[in-house]
DNA sequence: TAAAAATACTCCATAGGTATTTTAT
DNA sequence: ATAAAATACCTATGGAGTATTTTTA
């Protein structure tokens, strides 16, 4: 039988393609990564790579055992996980993975509390679009992501956590800037600053837009809100902020104004997602109700299972 | 980090709740177990075992990582079987499970052959009841399971094999011994002998009472196809049979008549299952294309996977 | 010739064994 | 007193290292 250092290796080599790059990520020397592939494959009795002139490629076998090995190595680091969450329950690593467009603007509130209730826990946050977050979740890379909806969340497991108002931006003096609330057809013709393609906000905006007769602005895409913001206040044109990155950053802009929309408000839903496999479970639910207890003004909280929300194209495997 | 071996040593335990047999079934010493264990809570930081006084129990914890254990090691031998089965497809130990009502009847059909085509396969076929068998399949503690629809197939996959009639057996000189076909309602009023709880046949059988107004014969009930062949030969009542038990061992039985239904005939559905991560599933279906191509008569043979087949119950985990 | 993988060898950590002690019924 | 687990100690396998050779672009 081999072992799960061997799968470790195979995993490595199969990532990097080089035995000399997947034995520095393994600390181990060349040679001895060398001898250990090909001990598995004398074990298997099978080809996992082939070497051939300057070029190491996995065999069709190869990768379908090197993902079968990836398993592996992730419920082996689950019981590692829940071994260390048990004896000591929230310590050590714990990966979470949060969309750009919401990070920054509401982790600030939750984050240094939670670090001082938890000072042994050492939280690793990473930024990107919702969909290479759950992925990377399914992967194993992350603990936990917060994205909003809709992404696919097939395979994982969470909760609901809020729902975040979209406030209109428009530049100091718009026809629009004064009302007090929006209503249906305030945005009717209105061309609508946007972020580039991949962010799951450009997509709320314009289901958004689709509703109330609004289109984007041609021509003109944002990579952040901050420079959604700049733009508008550049006269460029108005645009849709969530209502926590104007409570963080614009709040005090004195070149834009933000106008809320009338009931029922344009919202995004933010979840919180994990493995259902994962061993932390109840400290994931901790982390949520940390959240949840320090929300800052105008989100809706929300707290129930994800499994009993109907989200399309959610299906188990 | 722990090793593969540690986790056989720790399911060996979790098994048998003694050093010493489990030390045995891993073939390996009393103390070596013993040590490797404590290494193993050392590593994990946490009491998988309360050792007290002459009792070994698990911890809730302990119970939680053996079952994880069990995935990992499953996995691990899934990666094994891949290989083998790669390396040399149809060698090796197979191990078949089968329904009690079904395997001698249909087993002598296929099996001989299928060793002679596959002289490295080395074939070990249990009986059980169908619910026991899926189980065992979800353990991983055999490949594969041929029983009769309806089960709970939860989370795994397969093929539908063939529709198997069921014909009545009455004893010779019963009023309805002579009929060419039974209708609908030949069977109104019949007290029929049935086997015990647990067999699915059994449950066929009874959905067949119901819509055709017989009803069960109190006060016996069989636990094998042949005793309720010799309790219809003493004339105790008439019986529901399978057609390839008939064909197979009643056929030139002088003491009871077999009959079977006009249009459309009550049968059982046969079914092939395994797990989805099964590393063999092309020889699998060798195996049913080999079981399809030397079905005796009588029976209808079906070819479609299950995914797609509506069966009540069936939903992925 | 330069860079990458394979080979040769040496060493040591550790899993495994046997013998023995401890513990609990 | 007996049976089971723990401890002590020794052995040997194999995983890891360094040094070197082979291979190919």
């Amino acid at each position: 039988m081999f072992t799960l250092r061997h799968l470790g290796y195979l995993v490595a080599l199969s990532d990097t393609l080089s035995f000399r790059r997947a034995a520095e990520r393994c600390h181990v020397s060349q040679p001895t990564l060398s001898v250990q592939i090909r001990e598995l494959e004398a074990h298997l009795g099978i080809q996992l790579f082939e070497r051939t002139r300057r070029r190491v490629t996995l065999t069709p076998l190869g990768r379908e055992i090197a993902e079968r090995a990836r398993g592996v190595l992730r419920a082996s680091q689950d019981i590692m996980d829940l071994a260390r969450s048990a004896s000591r329950p929230l310590a050590g690593p714990l990966r979470l993975g949060v969309i750009a467009t919401l990070g920054p603007y509401l982790l600030p509130y939750v984050l240094s509390a939670f670090r001082e209730a938890h000072p042994d826990l050492r939280l690793y946050v990473r930024e990107d679009p919702a969909r290479r977050l759950v992925d990377r979740l399914r992967e194993g890379e992350l603990d936990l992501a917060m994205v909003d909806m809709p992404v696919d969340i097939e395979g994982l497991e969470g909760l609901s956590l809020f729902r975040e108002p979209l406030w209109l931006a428009v530049p100091r003096g718009h026809p629009l800037d004064g009302q007090r609330r929006l209503t249906h057809s305030s945005l009717r013709g209105l061309e609508l600053l946007m972020l580039e393609d991949g962010h799951c906000l450009r997509t709320a905006v314009l289901k958004l837009c689709d509703g109330m007769g609004a289109r984007e602005h041609t021509g003109f895409q944002a990579t952040s809100l901050d420079t959604l913001r700049q733009m508008v206040a550049s006269r460029i044109g108005p645009t849709i902020l969530p209502a926590l990155y104007v409570a963080a950053e614009a709040a005090d802009d004195d070149q834009i104004s933000t106008i809320a929309f009338a009931d029922p408000q344009p919202e995004r839903q933010v979840v919180l997602l994990w493995r259902p496999q994962s061993a932390r479970k109840d400290e994931f639910r901790e982390f949520a109700a940390f959240i949840l207890a320090r929300l800052p003004a105008h989100v809706t909280a929300e707290n129930h299972p994800l499994e009993n929300h109907p989200i399309p194209g959610q299906r188990p495997p």
